[in-house]
DNA sequence: TGACATGCTGAGGTTACCTCAACATGAGGG
DNA sequence: CCCTCATGTTGAGGTAACCTCAGCATGTCA
C-alpha cells in the first residue's frame, strides 16, 4: 500500500497537500448528501435559495461563481427532484425566478443540519485553535 | 456583482471557505499549465513519474489516490502526447511499466519549476509562519 | 424606431473521475 | 498437469460539474 508512510509525503508542495485533502473532503460530503439523493453542487445551490430566498438563474450563477448557463442545469435538476420550482419575474419579462418548494425547503434544512454534522466530523479532529487557524488562513486565500 | 462584499460570506462554512480556495486554485493551476497542453491530473501523473521511476499503471494510481482503471486513462492521454511510454513489465508478463520519454522527462521538469512558482503566487501572499501552519494543519487533515 | 444590452437556455464539448466485466497471466493445491 | 483463484490491465459505458457559443425574447435608450 502506498501512502500509508511518511515517505515522499513530506516534501510534497502544499498544492498536493492541499488536493489530497479537497479529495477526502469531497468523498466525505457525497456520502453525507447521499441520503437526499442531491449532488454537492444541488445541495449549495439550495443554501444559497434558502440563505436568499427566491433570486434569478443569473444571480445563482454569482453566487456559486458558475456560468449562468451552469446555473440553468442545476435549476433543471431541482426542479425535476420538486424541490425548486421557477416563476416568471414580474419585474422582467425576460427573467425568472427560481424558489425552494416547501420540500425544497425542508430537505435544504435537513441537509444543513446533516453539513454541519459532516463538517465536525471532517474539521472537528483539529484543536478549535488550529480550526480557527485554518479559517483564518483560508479566508485570506479565498480573495 | 456578488462576493465583493462581506456580506453573509463571515458565517460561511469551513468546508465552503475550502471549496472557494479550491475553486480558484484550479483555476489558476490550470493557466499555469497551459503553456504545455497537460491537464492538472497528467501533471500530477508526470511528477509521480518523475520522483519514482517507471511504475505500473495500478502503481500509479494508487499513488494518485485514483482507480485503477483511470490511471489507464491517464497514461493513455500522456503517451498519446508522447511523453511516456508503455513497455512489458519483464517481471510479470500480465503487467505493464509506464516510463517517462525524453521529452516527458523534459516537460516534467518545465512543469515542476512552474509549479513552484505558480504556488509561490498563489501561497506566496501568506507570511511564512502561516504557510507552515497551513501545512502542519493539512497534513493532520490528509489522514 | 433602431441599435445594443440583458436574461435564459439549447446544443455540444471537456475533465476527471467511477463501476462492471472481459481477458491474460500467475501461483498454489491436489 | 490441470483447476481454481487472484492479479493486472483495459474496453464499454456512465456521472458530475463545469464550460462556450449561438439564438431567442425582452428591455432600454437615443
Amino acid at each position: 500500500m502506498i501512502g500509508n508512510t511518511a515517505d515522499s509525503a513530506d516534501d510534497e508542495s502544499l498544492a498536493e497537500t492541499f488536493w489530497a485533502v479537497a479529495s477526502r473532503l469531497r468523498r466525505q460530503t457525497r456520502d453525507s448528501l447521499a441520503p437526499w439523493d442531491v449532488t454537492p453542487s444541488q445541495s449549495r445551490a439550495l443554501g444559497v435559495l434558502a440563505r436568499h430566498g427566491e433570486v434569478r438563474p443569473g444571480t445563482l450563477a454569482e453566487y456559486l461563481r458558475i456560468a449562468p448557463r451552469s446555473a440553468t442545469e442545476v435549476v433543471d435538476d431541482l426542479q425535476a427532484r420538486g424541490l425548486v420550482e421557477r416563476r416568471p419575474d414580474p419585474a422582467d419579462r425576460r427573467a425568472t425566478l427560481v424558489a425552494l418548494t416547501a420540500e425544497g425547503d425542508r430537505v435544504s434544512t435537513a441537509i444543513r443540519a446533516a453539513r454541519r454534522a459532516e463538517a465536525d466530523r471532517f474539521f472537528g479532529h483539529l484543536p478549535d485553535a488550529d480550526r480557527a487557524e485554518l479559517a483564518r488562513i483560508l479566508r485570506t486565500l479565498r480573495a
